[in-house]
DNA sequence: GTCTATAACGAGATAGAC
DNA sequence: GTCTATCTCGTTATAGAC
C-alpha cells in the first residue's frame, strides 16, 4: 500500500531529526514508522534508498511554497525578512536538520552523496533565481558571484544547524549576525556610484578579477 | 603503553575523516591504527569516550599555531589571507571534517555533544579575539556582533565542507564568494563617517537594536 | 501487502591467556 | 600492555506464512 510507504518516508526524516544519520536503521526508522522492520527493504530495497527516497521527497514536498514566497519578494529588505520566515519554518519542519545530516551520511558514501546533492541543487536554485533578480544593475552584483552567494547562504544554514546542535547560544548570536551582514550588503546596494567606484578600486587592490 | 593510546586517537581522526562519523565504530578505528579492537575499551573505556578524547586532542595540536598566526594579523586584508591560509591546512589536515562529523554525531547524543562545544569554544575563540582587535573603532564594528561573527564564521566553514562532500563546485563558488563578502566588510569599514552615517539610518529603518 | 522467523554479520564490551 | 576468545545485542537482509 501506498500509505506504508509514505509512513516510512516520514519515519525515516523523523528518525534522522531525533537520532541523526549515526542512529538511524532500519529497524529505529520502523519503529518511528510503526511498521514492521521488514517493510524497509520490501518497499525501499535498502535503508540507503530508503533515505533517498525520504530526502527528495521531504524536498519536494517544500519546494512549491518556498518557491512562491520567494517569487513574491521585491527588494533586499523583503528578502531578508522572507528568508528568516523560511528558514524558521523549514527549520522547525526539521528539513535543515535532515539535509545538515545526510550531507554528513554522504561522506564515504557517493550513493546517498548523489541523492544529497539532488536535494541541495533543489533548495538552491530558487534562492539563487531570486538573488539574480533583485541584485541585477547593483554594484553588489560587480562584487559577488550570485551562484556562489546562493551556495554560501546555504552553506551558511547549514553549518547553523548542526552548530546549534552542540552551541545553541552560539548559533543565535552567528544567524543574527548574518542578518546583520545582509542590512550590510542592503547598505552597499543602496549607496550608489560612490560606493561602486570605491569597491572597484578596491577589487583592483585586493587583485580579483571580475566574477 | 602511550603510543597505543595516540595511534588510537590518530586512528579515530582518519577514520572519521574517511568514512564519517555513520561509518567510525571501534573495530574501523582499530583497523586503521593497525592495533587490536579490544585495546579501544581498555584505554578509553568507549567509542565515545575514544571520539571526544580524538577531538579534543586534535585541537589542542593545533591551537598554538593556529593562535600565533592570528596573533600575527595587523588589518582586515591581512586576516583575509591569514584565513584563508589557516582554513586551507586545516581542511588538508582534516580538522575541519572531523569538527564537522562530531557535530553531526552531537544529534541526540548529549554526552559527546559536550566534547564537541569545547572544541569548538577553542577554535572560535581565538578567531573571535582576532575580530575584536581588528575591528576596534570601525563602523563594522557598530553593526555587528563580534562574537556572533566569529561564530557565524566557523559554522560557515563547518556547513562549506559539508558542502564540499556533495557538490565541490558549489562549495568552491560559495568559498570565493565568502572571501567578497569580506572585501565588501572592508570597503565599509574604509568608507570613514559617510558609511557610519548611512548605516546607523539603515538601522534604525531596519528596527535592529544596537549591539 | 504485511507479518514472523531467521540467517549472517558487525557492533560494543568483557574475561582471561600471555 | 596486548591479544584471543567470547558474549550479547543490533543491524541488514531474505524466506516464507498469512
Amino acid at each position: 500500500m501506498a500509505e506504508t510507504r509514505q509512513r516510512l518516508i516520514d519515519g525515516a526524516i523523523e528518525t534522522i531529526r531525533q537520532h541523526g544519520i549515526a542512529g538511524t536503521s532500519a529497524r529505529t526508522i520502523a519503529a518511528t514508522a510503526g511498521v514492521n522492520q521488514a517493510l524497509v527493504f520490501y518497499h525501499f530495497g535498502s535503508v540507503n534508498d530508503l533515505l533517498k527516497a525520504a530526502c527528495l521527497a521531504a524536498t519536494r514536498d517544500r519546494l512549491d511554497q518556498f518557491e512562491q514566497r520567494l517569487a513574491g519578494v521585491d527588494g533586499l529588505r523583503d528578502l531578508l525578512a522572507a528568508g528568516r520566515e523560511l528558514h524558521a519554518e523549514e527549520r522547525a519542519r526539521g528539513n535543515v536538520q535532515v539535509l545538515a545530516q545526510m550531507m554528513a551520511g554522504s561522506q564515504g558514501d557517493p550513493e546517498l552523496a548523489e541523492a544529497t546533492a539532488a536535494a541541495l541543487r533543489l533548495w538552491v536554485a530558487p534562492i539563487r533565481a531570486t538573488l539574480d533578480r533583485l541584485l541585477i544593475g547593483s554594484p553588489v552584483a560587480d562584487l559577488l558571484d550570485i551562484a556562489g552567494l546562493a551556495e554560501a547562504l546555504c552553506a551558511g544554514f547549514i553549518g547553523l544547524e548542526l552548530f546549534e546542535g552542540v552551541d545553541p547560544a552560539g548559533a543565535e548570536a552567528a544567524l543574527a549576525t548574518l542578518d546583520r551582514l545582509a542590512i550590510l550588503v542592503e547598505v552597499v546596494d543602496d549607496l550608489g556610484p560612490v560606493a561602486r567606484k570605491a569597491l572597484r578600486a578596491k577589487l583592483r587592490k585586493a587583485g580579483a578579477g571580475h566574477p
